[in-house]
DNA sequence: GTCACAAGTTAAGGTAGCTGAACAGAGTTG
DNA sequence: CAACTCTGTTCAGCTACCTTAACTTGTGAC
């Protein structure tokens, strides 16, 4: 199958993910869930939390018995844990690496932390953590870094390894700035 | 709104992003658009692709006259632009710079592509370019990062900036390799 | 011209995830 | 124990995206 049409098989949806992580926070906060708690955290109806709770039981993720509270099973603590690490780390590695403003490391890390795999989450993680460390290396990189206009900022062809012939920046930026941006594509080759 | 909730919000979503994409792709390589090229190129069914060409008309990505050709509109080809961008950059940080397996890399990408702010990308970009540069710190960066064991490597607390108190080493994992970390739930505090 | 077939559309139906309205269990109060 | 109130569930209905089946359109062979 394409890998495209996956999107729709992962292991939990992107609302999945976000129940188990407030089931896992309410019971860390006042010990036990009620389906109120859920709606009132995620800003749902109660009768989305019931349902949504029965999809979760089905692949044995949570345990809910009639009008009492939620649990987690082991299989759903895990997921929201690893939902829950993987939104940290790419929020440290958005704000404090990339230097993007905070709410914009936010949002992004949060639509995106249930479907980055465990590989890249873990060397990311190692990415990070490595480059804020004190090591030599790490240090002279940083400074070089933030000093550093970009290295394809200059839109000539060969000067960026990543773009090749045609800078992806131009691409990257959103529609109201394109028009500011206008000298790239004065370029010889640029089409029209 | 709850960031979450704005999942569903995004300008695309990730079916319509991939149609666009599509579209995009095949206009480049044979000059004309059907909806049976579209059907086959993401695997659905002709239906599936004359209605999903109703709602990106409706929001003016697209034109599609009846039984006719499928155009893409100038915001259509920024947007299809703009993902394709994602996708490449993405797909160039994962593969070399955190250097997991090119398939693990080429499906990661695939899943957030249409889902990364321009922000961010923009300075993923820039630091994918820059690593990948000549630059003496980029060189000296690449050499350490690659011998370094990981700086959360050894779980005590402090060690590495990004996880504080608890290693978030161990909820990244995969389930089949949580087992062999088991020291982890062997504290005192662990349930049952 | 008409026949046949490929290409495309419409229609009906399914799953996921949400909503609001109405109903049901459980607990408090008198 | 009856009534009132909370809380939670069920139900009907919505959107998005997909499917298959059946119908329609356009086109080339003869």
């Amino acid at each position: 199958m394409e890998t495209w049409k996956r999107f729709g098989e992962k292991e939990v949806s992107h609302s999945m993910a976000h129940y188990l992580q407030a089931v896992a926070a309410l019971k860390d906060e006042k010990g036990f869930v009620r389906v109120g708690d859920v709606a009132d955290r995620l800003g749902v109806s109660k009768s989305g939390v019931t349902s949504m709770l029965r999809t979760l039981h089905t692949r044995g993720y949570v345990d809910h018995e009639k009008y009492g509270c939620v649990e987690l099973t082991a299989t759903g603590r895990m997921l929201a844990e690893r939902t829950e690490s993987n939104r940290r780390v790419l929020t440290v590695f958005l704000s404090d690496i990339l230097a993007v403003p905070e709410p914009v490391a936010a949002e992004d890390a949060c639509m995106i932390e249930h479907l980055v795999s465990p590989p890249v989450m873990l060397e990311l993680l190692r990415l990070t953590s490595f480059m804020q460390s004190p090591h030599p290396s790490a240090v002279s990189f940083r400074e070089a870094f933030k000093a550093s206009p970009g290295a394809c900022a200059h839109h000539s062809p060969g000067t960026c390894d990543v773009c090749g012939p045609s800078c992806l920046r131009d691409s990257l930026l959103p529609p109201a700035r394109v028009g500011g941006l206008q000298h790239i594509v004065l370029d010889e080759d640029a089409e029209a």
